[in-house]
DNA sequence: AATGAATGAGGATTCATTCAT
DNA sequence: TATGAATGAATCCTCATTCAT
């Protein structure tokens, strides 16, 4: 389930010389098979991924895959996570950068963000929108809503944009409707379709906006 | 494994009258090897389904699953299609109860429907939201939700609820969501949590008179 | 190995009145079998050959199929059986009309008989020159080779063109290269490379030449 | 399922001297494995070979067996690789051994090398001679002759013996006519029927004569 | 005679994972 | 640490043939 310990040079030695660092080998290495894994998930979907598949296209033995993964859900978990942690930070970027938090913005911009995401990323969209069908992708897609509902919903009540009753539920009930909303629009449209993400930041809005307290409607500067 | 007895008729005694008819039997074959799948499939998850599994359970050769389906997916395939219709059964009976339709009581009465046939049939939750790792699975649920949409849209539109812009995708949106709250709402708990079904009512509720007509609001008579 | 008994009518009982006569039905049933499964030949090979197939095709239950043939094996012998009886009178035929009988002429009409019989059925070709991966194919052909050995011989050592020192295995030795030229010939090319069956008719003539009387060098009229 | 003892070398002892190198073994892995399918194959013929059976007769995992050949195809056309090098080795030597270089004696030379060599392998006979049956073999055996045909000619033209004008098409008819006198002669009789394959060295002589140059029919020395 | 249905007995191939080196 | 090789355990599916009716 985790990979595999971390190789750590033992203090007061100093390594043999040598151009790239055993670490940093260990490193690209990883991000080798990741990349490798990606592409194929891209190319032929997630339930077709093998680990054979990934270490001939990563260039390595298939026993070396073992070396840094428990097995290969490890493999995609580790992708999710790497990929997991690039959403997170556009959202906590684009939500920084927004000047008049409410409600309707904080959706807006989370939205957003992961439209953003999804656009430079094909590969997000081929694993997470449409790979759902694999279980490892599902329970990590599924677990990464729920931290994120907490911590949107956090925020909404730290700022005082929602009642403290908002409760988790209800933001994890709103944060899962804005991935099956992004799962339908790109759904057939590798672009995705905007439209319906127009809607579904209207739907998702309109919900939340039950438990918004007035700052939460209005705005509040930042 | 063994040789089934061979059944004589005595000689001189007319063979007695066929009980089950040849139609008959095999109707019955194909419903214990659904059922056999159905059951499995709750055990163990749909992933974990096997064609000889699923003959074994049935006490059947795994040669006669595929008289009766073309290949694993078709079992699948059927096993939705049975309970899909017996979904869509329950729903029209429930909507044709309803004494004052609106954009309100249409949502209400058809996710209430859906409630109460996972109630009746756990198999339903296994595998129509806790199965949805499942390709075909994934597929088939999302066909019957068009399907559903487009119904429950002509509906509301023709019984003058909703604004004929109400587009098939809205439609879709609204269903789409609707199922996800099912899925979540039975994630963890066999009965489902009824205060989620409760908020996804509300949210697609609200979301959905948007389009209403002022009787979709108030309510129509039948 | 052998096909099913022929039903006869009882003699002295006339058959109850009907357009088709049973025994007619029969034969037209074989037939549209044998004529499937050279269909079915010509289009996946010998190789691909199902009962399966076969009767569907022909649009008979694959019980049927039983009813004709006492395996699947008997279906390409009664196929086999058919077309050879139709390469023999075209044999037989074309040597009726030969008017210089010598071993040459044998020769070169026997071949141009094949010629033309693979000219006229591309089946064939694809059964009997493509289709020898096939072990009935492969035995049957065999067969057919010693019996048309048998029948050649006898025909030039009657008609005193060869010593009857030409022995049978002398002359089947002939005809299996004959075969083989075929083979060859028709490997790659549709039409047959007919230089190649030219040098095959050398060459065969050439070997049989040498047991040929002085009268089978020259030739006798008929 | 379990995890493995870890195996610790004991502190102070020096691993035991590896018998058989990594290499090694694979090889005798592959040979082990080309060996039982030929034995099989000559006890039940080409087309009831299973990879089953092969891996079970070599006392190998079915799994290993696609370690080393891609299918069961590969396995035949494997060992087919390793006999006509065997038999290509024969027909060399041989061939250097000849003191006087004639058309009669290539044709002879050859053919008795073959000869030779299904004399010590009889498993020769059954694959390559009787097996023809199989797709596989065919092929590979066609394509040997081909490869046969083009070396023989090219050798009796450079030697003076045949005549430029000699065509590929030519050499490669005389090889398989050849080749077809192989499959008659041992059709029934295990040990070849002499005789017959006397008459082919004739045939093909006598035809390949006619490509003679003088040189070619009195022969030139070595 | 005709046939829908049933099935025993394989068959090829895959794959995640583990060792021995 | 690295890895070539090994493999147990399944998996889906096919097919010729035979019954029961």
């Amino acid at each position: 389930m985790t990979a595999a310990a971390t190789s750590t040079t033992p203090p007061g030695t100093s390594p043999p010389a040598r151009r790239v660092p055993r670490q940093e080998r260990s490193r690209r290495r990883v991000e080798s098979l990741l990349d490798a894994a990606a592409r194929l998930v891209v190319e032929r979907g997630v339930a077709a991924l093998t680990t054979r598949d990934i270490a001939e296209a990563a260039g390595a033995p298939v026993a070396s895959l073992y070396q840094y993964f428990a097995d290969k859900e490890g493999v995609l978990l580790a992708l999710a996570q790497r990929d997991m942690d690039e959403m997170d930070t556009q959202v906590a970027e684009d939500l920084a950068g927004v000047e008049l938090l409410s409600v309707a913005t904080l959706v807006r911009t989370t939205m957003a963000a992961y439209v953003a995401v999804y656009r430079r990323r094909p590969a997000f969209v081929e694993i997470y929108l449409r790979g759902r069908t694999n279980a490892a992708v599902h329970r990590f897609g599924r677990e990464h809503n729920v931290r994120t509902a907490q911590l949107l919903r956090d925020l909404a009540v730290d700022a005082g944009l929602a009642r403290p009753d908002l409760s988790p539920q209800v933001a994890e009930l709103a944060v899962e409707v804005g991935d099956r909303v992004f799962q339908l629009a790109y759904e057939h449209d590798e672009a995705g379709d905007q439209a319906l993400v127009e809607e579904g930041i209207t739907m998702v809005t309109a919900y939340l906006e039950r438990y918004a307290t007035p700052a939460g409607l209005t705005g509040v500067a930042r």
